[in-house]
DNA sequence: CGAGTTTCGATACTGGCGTATCGTATGCTG
DNA sequence: CAGCATACGATACGCCAGTATCGAAACTCG
């Protein structure tokens, strides 16, 4: 018994597909998160609110999934150090933090996040896990380096990382410019080469 | 010319304030965020929604006020080491956000200040420097203790613990326990009695 | 080919946030 | 006392997210 994948049913359009998610970039770009509604995503796309809501449970969701392109986040590259290797990858959240669809958006997926557990599960999934993948990564190689006493904890280390950067830009409300990401990297890495990681 | 601070017109009504306030921290406990009603605030108030929009200008800024009760944060006790007060403070921030009511309220205000600019202004005012004027106090005892080699900035602290515990609840879904919470403020005291301070 | 299931477009509907409008009440200022 | 500016209750309204309903189309499985 073959699994197909594909229950019964008719099958989505995937032109639908493309046409929803590309209309609802468009209008994001466009008139800005507030001014989207579904009724124009729908119009601009050639088809009915319904489509979009088999597809996205929210407007939060549909403009979720317009705002990230890149399903492939280039890898962060090796710059030789756990500092620069840190470095680079705060500079890349940040930048990608800093969009301005990122802006408009992100701060409505935490509070749909909020809602729905389904929301927060597939948040995770696309981009929690994404993260700390790619710091893990990073601290893979410093071990390999031998920078790192002990192999600390993935989990403290994004926190802690992601967290400065999204806390500054969303809840304090100022980018930190290249002096205070310096600053924030450097406090990181003093703590992961000084110290013992506590087991977790 | 004494400026007695209250212009022309016909006063607010104070009852009015705190019947408000009242009514919205009744029905916010009572069915949750989602389900407060406007209408239904103003109806338990016995005043009507006009009321209501000429002192908040939202519903996240409403609930928002009703959620946050004490003005006066006690202010974090001296535990007699740097590692003590970082651990005690954040066992405080965290406790405040993980109340069911800041639960659903805080990502609602994050989605608000990304709208409006007066709405982050006042997020600041209320919030920000608050919790910053309490990282400043643990750091200036632990420079008294001579604790640190030299005075870090406050707002790198900040962003570093704030964000981490603000990230772990809101983005990354899951509230960090003790052990974790432990090991980001190990990581952030090792870093701050190791390095040098970059000059901010 | 027929039964079952899902999608599609179209459209109508509900509920709730936020705004606007009135006539009235209440305070300051000259 | 005469403005004048604002707050008040009471609605009414616009706008939009999200839900529901319909007949028709498209695909799978038996």
């Amino acid at each position: 018994m073959v699994r197909t994948g594909q229950g019964p049913g008719r099958p989505r359009d995937s032109e639908i597909d493309e046409a929803v998610l590309g209309a609802a970039r468009e209008l994001l770009a466009e008139v800005g998160y507030a001014a989207v509604t579904m009724d124009a995503a729908a119009a601009r796309a050639g088809t009915s609110k319904a489509a979009i809501y088999r597809r996205y449970r929210s407007k939060a969701e549909l403009l979720f999934a317009a705002a990230v392109h890149s399903p492939a986040p280039a890898p962060t590259a090796d710059t030789g150090s756990l500092a620069g290797d840190l470095a680079a990858l705060a500079r890349r959240v940040l930048s990608d933090m800093t969009t301005p669809a990122a802006r408009e958006v992100a701060p409505q997926v935490v509070a749909e996040v909020a809602r729905s557990p389904e929301a927060a599960r597939r948040l995770r999934d696309v981009f929690v896990s994404g993260e700390r993948a790619e710091v893990d990564a990073v601290l893979d190689r410093a071990t390999g380096r031998g920078e790192l006493p002990t192999r600390p904890d993935v989990a403290t280390v994004h926190r802690v990382l992601g967290g400065a950067l999204f806390f500054s830009v969303f809840v304090i409300g100022e980018e930190p410019d290249e002096a205070a990401l310096a600053d924030v990297v450097d406090l990181l890495v003093a703590g992961l080469t000084t110290r013992s990681t506590l087991p977790s």
